[in-house]
DNA sequence: CGTATGACGAGCC
DNA sequence: AGGCTCGCCATAC
């Protein structure tokens, strides 16, 4: 392989593998992503790669959501409504407040908190 | 080429 | 406990 430059994927496909990576039902933030693609603190780029994305494409965009576990569209927006309800469709449930719970539905999972795991025991 | 903006995040008060 | 601001850097014009 050539030497130097970006020996592997473009950044933006690093990208939409990790989040290609969240299974169904779960999310993810966009700082995690980063972090997994290879770029800590660059949330916005994360979001950025995603505001990118052709409709036509088949990376999960909407299992990404900010660190507080809301989505980042505006509320009102059609982008918003879409990814809610693909969200919602997976099993994703959202607070009175819009906001996802993390300990949750966080991909991957964390300890100490329960996970939204089939079996459906908390 | 410089200014403005944005699908974020963490700090400050 | 929560709203506001700054920093980050690629993209748009």
């Amino acid at each position: 392989m050539p030497s130097g430059s970006h020996t592997q994927a473009s950044l933006y496909e690093r990208i939409y593998r990790q989040v290609s990576s969240i299974p169904a039902g779960r999310v993810s933030t966009y700082g995690r992503i980063a972090g997994a693609a290879g770029i800590p603190g660059h949330a916005r780029q994360v979001g950025y790669a995603l505001h990118r994305l052709k409709p036509g494409s088949e990376v999960p965009w909407h299992r990404v959501v900010n660190a507080a576990g809301m989505i980042s569209l505006a509320p009102a927006s059609h982008g918003y409504t879409i990814q809610r309800q693909l969200l919602e469709s997976e099993g994703v449930r959202f607070d009175h407040r819009n906001v996802i719970c993390l300990a949750r539905y966080l991909w991957p999972p964390v300890d100490g908190c329960h996970r939204a795991e089939s079996s459906g025991r908390g």
